[in-house]
DNA sequence: TGATGGCTTGCAAACGTTTGTTAGCCCCGA
DNA sequence: TCGGGGCTAACAAACGTTTGCAAGCCATCA
């Protein structure tokens, strides 16, 4: 199963390491070769080309842990995901994975480099100090805000760069980009009532406040209408989440017509219990998922969700993000849910 | 849509921004503060005591930049995707993210902060040595050869802590981690056969050579037995592949009796579409997908495939890196693809 | 009493850039 | 002929740590 190809690792590594090594094979000071790499217009051009063509020869470049050290700017945006409820939430959710893509683009684009962080705050309650006041990021992206609201406030009151993906509280202190999660939440349920349901079921674990807030909505939709809603807590990583799901579905079997899921995955997996439990959807049992996720198209019967805005989010995110770092002002970014409409409601 | 709140940011800095700082309300110098707030046995243990309750009054972390350089030791492992064919191709591809998530996970258990890029070698010819020759980082994890094993291999040869997740060649350079794709694709065209097919189709690009290989494995399968394979290309971004499947697919309907699918993303979009245009699967069509990735347990009916330990792979990856920052030599890891049996195949 | 040695701590030299200031040089015009 | 100004390039001071070396202090022992 294992090769036994050892692979042995000496290498002479070539001579010339520094600006000033370039310098004295060029005959100038390191201080000439900075700016001539950098093409500034200070040094002659004839000479700018030498060194240029020089560095290129020998594969220079310039120690960027000098340079940032240097200029205090580091080009690096820190990405962190807080794993504070769901010890076991992977940080292989889709979800997150998702936004991350759209980040990672977003953020090289504008010559960005991105640092990835999980953090367990229950481990280490100063995960985003850690972070932020390490002097090596310029700027900070907390995706989700789990149940660690406070701390995100907390911090930011210090920290200017920081934005965070969530849900938008009036009045607080950290930018926020997020979905309105109540809307979508009330939205989803609306849904599922005109579709002809009555008994509605809200799967999912309420810590994080994206998620509560979700539930909130639905709440919202039920009040003053002839329909009742009950709570299915239920955790978001894949190992335990579909045993759980098949528990508390079979146990509360025949008492509800209608789920609304906390998020697309969430919904995927109650599908499957389901068709195994002998359901049809949406027949039987209506649902609906949270985040169209670019999977939920492919689902069988497609699944009807309520749509989040990765890529605007992500685009708005690092836009701010951006905004902040030069010292100009930042907003807050609250977009409204969108139900897409497929084929597990009636 | 958008909230008009806007965020000043303008806040007092802290004043102590340095060991000096630290030293100076300490009565000590930086140099003590240093070993201090590191622990060393060579400072007395009150007044190291002290000095960690004033960083920790302070809120004071030493600047990270400053000690990587001093130390020129700079715990970052570099993550690059080298979208070389496949411009399209996000970087939130769910394979890339999946084992971008594993490896997250296995770095930050040892220490590790992750940095990622996304690489466009055509736009850029030194995406690679950007990365490794920047003194940014300790080590570099390559996702995916792409059409780039050539680079690969010259990188490597002058920068040893370089890993790659792919196919391994003999006689190659660079430290690789991966699955037998040739095996791997061999396996599926087999058990379709043993299933019955006899005209079978391999779905996917194969300009990355994990894909060509997958390929190969099909046709070792198909030959001297009385079976045949035609190859139609199909890119793997997720917006353009639907529709181009669908062309194929209807294209050659009815000359098909089975479907190798280079991934699991292309064959849920397969099922996806051959769903619409009124063929069963496994009774019409069986099909086999590659990667195992969570999902395809997920699909209707569930999706036989081509397993990678893809969570081993992130294991050995990041164990080999290690043992090469260390100095101690690393080896290839050829993982042995394992059949997936779910209901897409007889 | 003086030397020895173990603890602590300070000193100062790196790490490799960037960049403000200074200095040489040459050309031009008065 | 001389002064001034425009180009170039060198000098040196940061950026904030880490760490080898030296030095001070105190107690112990001969």
């Amino acid at each position: 199963m294992t090769s036994d190809n050892d692979i042995s690792g000496d290498v002479a590594p070539p001579q010339v390491r520094t600006l000033a090594d370039i310098g004295r094979i060029a005959g100038v000071s390191a201080g000439t070769v900075s700016r001539a790499l950098a093409g500034s217009p200070l040094v002659k051009a004839k000479t700018r080309e030498q060194i240029q063509a020089l560095a290129r020869e020998h594969d220079f470049r310039p120690n960027q842990m000098a340079s940032k050290l240097r200029t205090r700017r580091t080009g690096v945006i820190g990405v962190v995901i807080p794993l504070g409820h769901e010890r076991r939430q992977h940080i292989s959710d889709p979800f997150f994975m998702t936004l991350l893509g759209y980040l990672a683009d977003e953020l090289t684009e504008r010559g960005y480099d991105l640092m990835l962080s999980r953090a367990i705050p229950d481990d280490t309650p100063d995960w985003l100090e850690r972070i932020t006041s390490s002097g090596m990021v310029d700027g900070v992206i907390v995706i989700g805000q789990s149940d660690q609201y406070d701390k995100i406030e907390r911090v930011a009151a210090n920290y200017p760069n920081l934005v965070a993906w969530g849900t938008y509280r009036p009045g607080q202190i950290h930018c926020v980009v997020g979905t309105d999660n109540r809307a979508g939440g009330r939205m989803a349920a609306e849904r599922l009532i005109a579709g002809g349901a009555r008994k509605l079921v809200f799967l999912g674990d309420t810590t994080g406040i994206e998620i509560a807030e979700r539930l909130d909505g639905a709440r919202d939709a039920i009040a003053g209408r002839d329909a009742t809603l009950v709570h299915l807590p239920c955790h978001l990583s894949n190992e335990t989440m579909e045993g759980e799901l098949r528990e508390q579905l079979r146990a509360n079997a025949g008492s509800f017509d209608a789920i609304v899921a906390a998020s697309d995955l969430i919904a995927m997996s109650a599908m499957k219990v389901l068709h195994e439990q002998g359901m049809t959807i949406p027949d039987d049992v209506q649902i609906i998922g949270f985040d169209d996720l670019p999977l939920a198209a492919q689902t069988m019967p497609p699944l009807t969700t309520i749509r989040q805005d990765i890529a605007r989010g992500a685009h708005e995110i690092v836009a701010d993000l951006e905004a902040s770092i030069a010292g100009r002002s930042k907003q807050h970014v609250v977009m409204e849910p969108i139900l897409m409409e497929r084929q597990t409601t009636l």
